[in-house]
DNA sequence: ATGGCGCGTCAAACGCGA
C-alpha cells in the first residue's frame, strides 16, 4: 500500500521569521504539497533555496509587506497562476495554484489567502464578500470542467458555533458575519468537502490562537484555515486533520498546518 | 471583565492582522 499524498495548508505569518519553525516542521511532517500564506516577501526575497533543501519545488506570489502566498511541492507542477479570476485591478497577493500529477492522477491546488474583512461595514469588508463571490465562481468554473481540485488556506471564516471556543465574542467580527458564512456556505454547497470537518465531526478543532491573552494557553481558538475538496478529491480522502503542536514552540505563527491525505498515489 | 502580541517597514512609531 502506497502511502496518501498529504497536502498542508499554513499561514505561517511571516516567512523569514518563521524559517527555521517552518523547515522543523516540514522535516518531520514531510506533507507532499504545501500551501503558504502571508509570506509578507516578494518574490525575490522568498528563501526558495531553504525550501528547495528539503525537496521541494516552489512557487511563490508575493508582495511587500503584506499578504503573500506560495506553494511547495515534491513533486513538479505546472500551469501556475498567480491570480484568481475576476477582478484584473486586484493588487493584492493572496492567490496562487498549480496542477500537480502523481500516478494516481493530476490534481489542481489552489492556495489562497481570503481577505480578513475587518473592520465590517468598511470597503475592507465588500472586498472579502467580492473575493469570496469570485472563488465561488472559480471553484463553479473547475466544477463544470470536471477538474479534480483542492482549495486550501485561511479562508478568515468562522463556518459555525463549534469553530469557536468562544463563539459569543467573535459575533461582531468579519470571520463571523452571517454574510461570510452565508458565502462559505454557498461555496460548500457547490458540492465540496471541507475536509477537516468531515473526518471530525465535533467541537474543539481550531487552528488559529491570538498571540495575546495567553489565547493558546486557554484553548481559546478559532478554525479558520481549511481544505475544500471537489468531488473527486473527496473520494480519495483517506484522513485529515490539524498539527496543533507547532504553535507550542518558541516563535511560532499564531496559526498551525491544517491537511488532508489523498489516496492518489 | 480586562488587557493582553507579533511582523514588516524602517530606523520611531505605525499599519495590519484576527
Amino acid at each position: 500500500m502506497t502511502r496518501p499524498m498529504r497536502i498542508t495548508t499554513w499561514n505561517i505569518n511571516g516567512v523569514k521569521a518563521r524559517l527555521e519553525t517552518a523547515a522543523a516542521y516540514l522535516r518531520d511532517a514531510a506533507p507532499d504539497v504545501v500551501c503558504l500564506q502571508e509570506i509578507k516577501s516578494v518574490d525575490e526575497g522568498f528563501p526558495a533555496e531553504a525550501f528547495q533543501a528539503l525537496g521541494y519545488n516552489v512557487a511563490t506570489h508575493g508582495q511587500k509587506g503584506f499578504n503573500g502566498v506560495a506553494l511547495l511541492s515534491k513533486l513538479p507542477f505546472d500551469d501556475v497562476a498567480r491570480r484568481l479570476p475576476g477582478d484584473d485591478t486586484d493588487e493584492q497577493s493572496r492567490y496562487i495554484e498549480a496542477v500537480v500529477s502523481p500516478a494516481g492522477g493530476s490534481l489542481r491546488v489552489g492556495c489562497l489567502y481570503l481577505p480578513n474583512g475587518n473592520p465590517i461595514g468598511t470597503g475592507k469588508f465588500a472586498y472579502k464578500l467580492a473575493w469570496m463571490a469570485r472563488l465561488e465562481a472559480h471553484a463553479r468554473a473547475m466544477l463544470d470542467d470536471e477538474i479534480p481540485f483542492v482549495l486550501a488556506g485561511d479562508y478568515n471564516v468562522i463556518p459555525e458555533r463549534a469553530d469557536a471556543k468562544r463563539p459569543d465574542a467573535w459575533t461582531s467580527d468579519a470571520l463571523f458575519q452571517p454574510e461570510s458564512r452565508a458565502a462559505w456556505r454557498r461555496l460548500v454547497a457547490l458540492g465540496l468537502t471541507d475536509a477537516v470537518r468531515a473526518c471530525h465531526p465535533g467541537p474543539g478543532f481550531y487552528t488559529f490562537w491570538d498571540y495575546q491573552a495567553g489565547a493558546f494557553q486557554k484553548n481559546d481558538g478559532i478554525r479558520i484555515d481549511h481544505l475544500l475538496l471537489s468531488p473527486a478529491a473527496a473520494d480519495r480522502m483517506t484522513a485529515a486533520g490539524i498539527d496543533t503542536f507547532p504553535r507550542g514552540w518558541e516563535k511560532p505563527s499564531d496559526h498551525v498546518p491544517a491537511w488532508v491525505d489523498l489516496d492518489i498515489d
